[in-house]
DNA sequence: TCTTGACTTGAAACGCGTTTCATACATTAC
DNA sequence: GTAATGTATGAAACGCGTTTCAAGTCAAGA
């Protein structure tokens, strides 16, 4: 395969002028360009892209860190930051973790080695010291809430998102409210523990530890829950829930049994799925899409600026009533 | 930062030395292996990845070409490849191409600058010819069916899948049989149309053209279908859906508006999603993620022996009776 | 003792595009 | 008419790890 020299030998012209015509660069004459272009063609010359990316010191490639993929909250942020990386000319390159600590750390050993020029993290499990020393590698994007303030990040505020749900039901007379949760850890779990602990408090009603459904993820996990609720003898009457997907098991498994929704049961989902608004389910609506989209223009705005407008950003979060509570 | 030279350097070694160590070839002394890695860590040596593809002129990287990502389909097929990618140490690129001939044909001129090993198509536009023209590129892996023999391909079997549901429909003494489908074109939609046109005819049943719903991909579609549906005239009396999640849009909207299923409309779905169980559907059970893995492992073990176990792979469907046909 | 083979090691070439720096000529400015 | 600019162009250095090839050492086999 033709190198850039051979089309320089074959052009009868330099390398800096082979390439500096290759990249529209001024300072040619018309002749010469016009013999590099032939060359080229000639030759069937195509770039070698690894060479471009060692001698340039840059990749225009971002990688994405998430648990998995098949899964309507993160393959909503990778749209998200897809689209924009598209359209500013930018390649992802997948690290799937399942939240295991030892593929993040390679992601971020990746990120060192210079594989791409920055790194958007969607979810993860290591602490925030493992991220802070990989920052001088490269910018980092986090897709959660931080509490420290030297990292780039967008969120959603999920805190207030939780506190708005609770306040409702409340306000509907609820106080025997329970909710049902992905993982116990990360930071989005942890403001919802957070926010339900606290506004629980403020009514003076005491939660109980076995109102909280752990686990819950899949559209099959809202049954399990269901199978749960019905099997309690003290039911919570209202259900904050994970997703709404989860939120879609549990209220289609209730129809099936009986259970009648929002009579015996509120249910509030999170994220405003098509599949939320088919069901009429009450939820909060997460702009997922959004969020990864700004993610991308924030690293990439730092990329092609070096500097930042804002290093942190929130999106809001809106109660949509429905049916269900 | 310290490149492999300064470490030969601060070692007292060659740069091939320090090679050698750090990829643990054999055929070095334990005391200069050690000076190395001492070496190493005193510079805080990283290697610099570009570097690496360059001279091996592999990456071990796979290009994923598909028109988007947050759909059950696609990303329950990305899922399986990244699951084999992981498990053999491939990374993957990401070519989202919304179905543009444009950035399809930029995956692929991307496969020639050797960006990556080799590109797993998942869908596309683009004919044919485009992919022969860059085979000698690097290996290329269509998850649809071709009637080509010189490519590597692994598919479901979207024929026969159409033919098993309609021969069932047929058998439970439906006559006036529509389908859904997602966009006409693809390979795919094409195996269903024939089959459609075939089967129909092999009873002697015309096909009708205003029983076909085109552009049925997401939940939402399936509403819009049930509201077609019950504005016209003459109605089929049973569906062969594009895919689950379209198949629950229609039976949620029918619940809602009161139309019984399967006596008024029978439906049968495309996937086994979770949904699907859920509601009950009948579906026929197609391989997404198998697809997956399985295009990848193709690919890999291309790629690792430069032979092939067999070029073409197909995968089995299988109808899942349940309550809506 | 001589040959053979295994083990060590390093110089140099290789993969290849980008970028800097010096040079040379043609203008435009004063 | 001389200085200051702008335009063109190429040699060479640069980014950096891998791999080949030649050469040297040492012990085992003939």
């Amino acid at each position: 395969m033709a190198n850039i020299r051979d089309l320089a030998k074959e052009a009868g012209v330099s390398v800096a002028t082979v390439s500096r015509v290759l990249n529209g660069y001024p300072y040619v004459s018309e002749e010469k360009r016009k013999a590099v272009w032939e060359a080229a063609q000639k030759l069937q010359y195509v770039k070698n892209i690894q060479a471009v990316h060692l001698a340039k010191g840059r990749t225009a490639i971002v990688g994405v860190m998430l648990p998995y993929i098949h899964h309507p909250y993160f393959s909503a942020v990778i749209e998200g930051i897809s689209k924009e990386a598209l359209r500013y000319g930018y390649q992802l390159l997948l690290f799937q973790t399942n939240y295991e600590v030892e593929r993040e750390l390679e992601a971020l050993e990746r990120l060192r080695m210079k594989q791409m020029d920055g790194l958007i993290v969607c979810s993860h499990e290591v602490d925030w010291e493992a991220f802070a020393a990989y920052q001088e590698d490269g910018p980092i994007v986090l897709c959660e809430q931080v509490e420290r303030y030297d990292f780039f990040t967008v969120y959603i505020d999920h805190y207030q998102a939780f506190v708005q749900a609770l306040r409702y039901l409340i306000k509907k007379g609820h106080r025997r409210i329970g909710y049902c949760i992905g993982r116990m850890t990360g930071p989005n779990s942890q403001a919802r523990a957070g926010a339900y602990q606290d506004v629980l408090r403020e009514v003076g009603v005491l939660p109980r530890r076995q109102w909280v459904f752990d686990g819950c993820l899949f559209l099959e996990d809202g049954k399990r829950v269901m199978e749960q609720w019905i099997a309690m003898e003290e039911r919570p009457s209202a259900l904050l829930v994970t997703s709404d997907q989860v939120a879609a098991g549990i209220v289609l498994h209730a129809r099936r049994i009986g259970v009648r929704i929002p009579d015996e049961l509120a249910v509030i989902g999170f994220d405003n799925d098509p599949l939320a608004e088919m069901l009429g389910i009450t939820t909060v609506a997460l702009p997922h899409f959004t969020l990864g989209e700004r993610a991308f223009r924030l690293l990439h705005h730092w990329l092609e600026t070096g500097r930042v407008a804002r290093k942190q950003e929130e999106l809001p979060a809106r109660l949509l009533v429905r049916d269900t509570a």
